[in-house]
DNA sequence: AATGAATGAGTGTTCATTCAT
DNA sequence: TATGAATGAACACTCATTCAT
C-alpha cells in the first residue's frame, strides 16, 4: 500500500517514507482510536512510535496529514480484505458470505479504527472528506458486485440492491458501532452466523438456500 | 424534558434554568453538529446563544457537561418521537413501520445531531458515556416492543429479535451516517419505503404482509 | 493617538483598548529595540507590561500587529513633535531649524525605536510596510515645506529640495544609527548646532543667514 | 579576500575553506537580503548554495557565523570599491568625487544587502558588532582622507569634518534605504551628480569649484 | 443574574544543530 | 568531505475557565 496520496514528506528515499510513515500511523491509529484525534497530541504519537516529534512534520505537512493517512490506511485495509477469495467459494452466495465474514474479521480486528473512522471524518477538510467517501465506496462495490451476482444467477430474489448492500455495510460496522451491547451475547462468529441467518438467508431463494447450506459446510 | 441529569448550576431558579439550558443547548447542538465538539469554542456557542461566555458556566460546570447534555437532549427527542402513537395503526406491524418512519423522520430533522451522537460520545468520560447508551438504549427498547409484538402476533417470523432490531436502528442511523450516498438517489420518505419492503416486509408471515398492506393504505 | 488602523481586538470598550493597547507597545518597543523583533518573545513582552502572554492576543491578531502598532507609533510621536509650533520662530530659516532640532530630539529620546524602525520594517508584509512609508512621508513633508518657504522668503539659495530634505531626515535618523560613533564627540545639542551650521547655513542667502543668527540667540 | 577572521571549519585544506565559504555566503546575502536573518533557514542557504545543510556546519561554527561573515564580506567589498583609484582623477575634488560615486555604485549594486547591514547588525553579540562597526569605519577613513585632502588643498571650506563624512556616507547608503523614494524620480547617475552637486559644491571654495568642473568634463 | 476582561496551561509547528553513514 | 535523517528546545497562539464588576 502506498501511503501518500497527496502528502508530502522532506524525506527523499521512497522505502524510508513507506517505513516510517507505517511506524507512525500505527501509532497514531492506537492512540487516535483509544483518546479520540483531538486528544491525542503530536508527542503521545512519536513517543507511541518511539520518535522524536519533530520527525513527525519530516513525514507529514501537518497533524490533519495523520488522520487522514490513518483513516485511508483503514479503508485500505477493508479494502484489501473484504475481497472473496477464488478458493474461499464455489458460488456466488458462498462469496457473499465469504465478504461479509472477512468484512465483519477485519472490523473486529480493527474495531476502534472503524469507530476512529465514524468520529473523525469530519473533522477533516471537506476535498480530504471525498478520498474517504471514495475509500469506503470502493469496498461497497465489493459486496454490491457479490450481490449482484447473486441475484443474477437466481440466487436471490430482486431486491433494492442498494438499500441491501449498506444494510451489510452497517452489519459489518455496527460490530464495531455497538460492540458495547453486542459483546455480551455474541462472539464475532455467533454474530456473523446469525447475521447471515438473518440478513442473507431471508433473501435467498430456495436455489440459493441450497448453495448457503453447502457453504456453511464448506467452512467447518 | 429536565435538563439536569447530573449537572449542576449556580443558578437557584429551575424554570431559568430549564430556559438557559435549552437555549444554550440549541446553539451548541447546532454548532458541534456543523464543526465538531473540539472545533466549536465556548464563545462561538455563548454567541450563537446571543449570551456571555461567562453565563454558560453558571449553567454548565464544564464544556464537556455541555456536550454531555447536548447528546442527552438528542436522545431524549428519539425517545419522544420514536413509540408509535395509537392512533396511528391498527395492528403490531402497522406499528413497527410507523417506529421506523418516526425514528427516520427525526433522524433526518436532526441529521447532523445524529452524526454528532457518533462523532463524539467518546469524547465523554466513561462513565457518562453509559447514560447516553442507556439513552440510545431507550429507544431500541421501543423499537423491541414492536418486533416483539409482531412475532407474538404471528405477524413476523421467529427471528433473531437483537439484531433485526439493531438493524432496523441501523437503518435509520444510516440515513444521517451515509447520508451523501443516499441524496442523490432517495428522498427520506422513498428510502423509508423502500426500507420497509426490504426490512420488514421480507420477515413477515402472510398474516403479516395482509397488516402491511393494510397499514401502507391508511398511510396515505 | 489611536492605536487601531486596522488591526482588530476582541475587546469593545475603546478607552480599555487604547489604553492596554499603549501599555503593550511601550513594553514592546522597549524590548524589540533592545533584543530584535525575532529575539523578543510574546511572553517577554507579557512580563514586561506586567500581564499575561493570552491577554496580548485580545488587544493584536498576532505579533506582527505588535510591531505595526509599535511602528506606527514611533512615527507618530515624530509626526506630532517635529512641526514647528508658532512660537518657536519668527522666519522661516528658524522653523526649519526648529523641525530639524525637534527632529533629533526625538530621535534622541526614542534612540533605539529609531534603529527598530530601520531593522523592522522588511519584517513586515509589503501591505503593511507602505502604511510606515507613509508615515514617514508625512513627516518628510513636513521639513520638505520648511525649506520650500526657506527658498520661496529668499533665505535660501536654489537647491535640490528633495535631496536637501532627505539629507535632513538622514542627519536626523543618523544620530541614532550611528550613535556609537557620535557619542563620543558629540552632546545632542552640539550634533544639531554644527549639523545646522553645516547643512542649513551653507546653503543660506546672505538674508537666511542674517535670520538664522537672530533665530539662535533667541534659542538660548 | 580571506573569510576567515574569527570563524572556525573543521574542513582543513584553506583552498576548499574559501571556496566554500563564498558560495555559502553568496547565497545567504542574497537570502537574508531578500527574507531576511531569522526569515532564512540553514536548509533555504543550503538549497540555495547547492549544496547539504549538513555542510554548512563544516564550515561555520553556527548561523550566526554566517550573518556575520556575509556582513563582513559586504563591508569589504565597499573598502574594496570605495578607494579612488589613481587614475580617476587629477585633484582631491575629483577624487572625493570618484569615491562618492563609488561608494554610490556598489550600494546600488548591492542594495538589498546594504540594506541587510542596517538591519542585521543588531542579530549579532556585540563583540561581533564591533567588527562590523570597523569594516564601516575603515570606509569612513577613505572618504575622510578624501574631504582632509580637499580642506588641506584649498579646495573646500574649513568645515565639520566629521559631520560631512557621515554626511556623504548617510547620502550613499540613502540609495540603497530610501530607494522606494528616489526611484521614481532619479536613476543612480542623476542621484550621484545632484548629490554631488548639493553636498560637495556648496562646500568648496572658488578654487574647488574650479577643480570640480574638470574633474566632470573629464568623467564624461 | 449577567458580563467580558484576564489568566495560563497546553499544543502544533519550526528549525538550528548533530551525527551515523 | 558530504549527506540528510533525526533530535528537541523554543515559541506563537488558542481557549476553557475564573472573577471582579
Amino acid at each position: 500500500m502506498k501511503l501518500s496520496k497527496g502528502v508530502e514528506s522532506t524525506v527523499s528515499d521512497p522505502r524510508l517514507i513507506e517505513e516510517r510513515r507505517t511506524q507512525i500511523l500505527r501509532a497514531a491509529i492506537k492512540l487516535f482510536s483509544k483518546k479520540g484525534y483531538y486528544r491525542t497530541t503530536i508527542l503521545d504519537i512519536a513517543k507511541e512510535a518511539g520518535i522524536s516529534s519533530g520527525l513527525i512534520y519530516q513525514y507529514f505537512r501537518e497533524k490533519e496529514d495523520v488522520l487522514y493517512l490513518a483513516l485511508m490506511l483503514v479503508l485500505e485495509t477493508y479494502e484489501h480484505e473484504v475481497p472473496p477469495k477464488e478458493e474461499d467459494f464455489n458460488n456466488p452466495v458462498q462469496a457473499l458470505c465469504a465478504s461479509i465474514r472477512a468484512y465483519c474479521m477485519v472490523v473486529d480486528r480493527m474495531r476502534d479504527a472503524t469507530v476512529l473512522a465514524y468520529r473523525s471524518t469530519k473533522s477533516l477538510p471537506p476535498d480530504r472528506r471525498v478520498f474517504i467517501k471514495d475509500g469506503e465506496a470502493r469496498t461497497n462495490r465489493i459486496i454490491r458486485k457479490c450481490v449482484s451476482d447473486c441475484i443474477q444467477g437466481g440466487y436471490m430474489r430482486e431486491v433494492n440492491k442498494d438499500l441491501l448492500v449498506y444494510q451489510y455495510v452497517m452489519f459489518c460496522h455496527a460490530w464495531a458501532l455497538k460492540y458495547w451491547a453486542f459483546k455480551e451475547k455474541y462472539s464475532v462468529e455467533r454474530y456473523i452466523d446469525e447475521g447471515i441467518q438473518l440478513l442473507v438467508a431471508s433473501f435467498l431463494t430456495p436455489r440459493g438456500q441450497r448453495a448457503l447450506k453447502t457453504s456453511r459446510e464448506n467452512n467447518r
